[in-house]
DNA sequence: ATTATAGTTGAATGCGTATTCAATTGTCAA
DNA sequence: TTGACAATTGAATACGCATTCAACTATAAT
């Protein structure tokens, strides 16, 4: 019973099977938007920057120095975390104060912290 | 009040914040591990296999028709899931039967879908 | 107006990693 | 023991992305 897609290198061993799951997996684009968005916690900036701001609102400055690269470089994660709406701000003279869109952030990563921090 | 961090290119505009949010943040170490933790789900494949190993136990072969990739690829993906301690594994004639290492995976992506999944 | 500082932006760089290919191991069947 | 196939492994490749640098905008103070 050999492979019908035609990139495949192999055989379907369990054709049945592979059948079944193909319809209760959710389709491609679904699980790339579900990895995109895991994709920002997987970055220690980013994950630093939401921390931070889910103890305080900060400026970009502020941010800077607390996770110790340039301000250039906080501020492009920042875009990224606007455009997936984890962020907003709010603008203040020179200054340009971020804070969590909403409070779920710390909720989200809960799960994996348990996870990964009973394992240190 | 100039910034005390030599690589930094910036002021601290607030002192206290960033001496405050600096005591209550987790260290470096740990928010890596947790970083590390998510860079798993934040891949297509390795998020594909996951979910199809919570529906069913898979072989490598099964796996590689499913995600549309090589064996090779898939082996390299699941000796990473296997170090994450997230699948296991068993061995039965030619083939390596793959399934979830314990059940709390759907409920750690579970948080990611549901803000994702919202916005489609 | 001029200077200084906060923040943004785009280009360039470098690193991490997913994938493929080729070679190898292990197991079963003939 | 030989051939076929599942799976693993290491090397090579290619791509994505985080960071820095440099240039620019914007705002405030003198």
């Amino acid at each position: 019973m050999v492979c019908k897609i035609e990139m495949c290198d192999c055989n379907v061993i369990h054709q049945e099977i592979v059948e079944a799951v193909k319809e209760q997996i959710p389709e491609d684009n679904r699980i790339s938007v579900i990895a995109e968005f895991y994709k920002i916690f997987s970055d220690s900036t980013k994950l630093k920057i939401l921390w931070a701001l889910d103890i305080s609102e900060m400026c970009v400055c502020d941010l800077a120095v607390l996770v110790n690269v340039t301000k250039s470089a906080i501020s492009h994660q920042l875009k990224i975390l606007k455009e997936a709406n984890l962020v907003k701000f709010r603008k203040e003279g020179k200054n340009v104060y971020y804070s969590l869109s909403d409070n779920c952030v710390k909720e989200i990563i809960e799960k994996g912290v348990i996870h990964t921090l009973n394992k240190m």
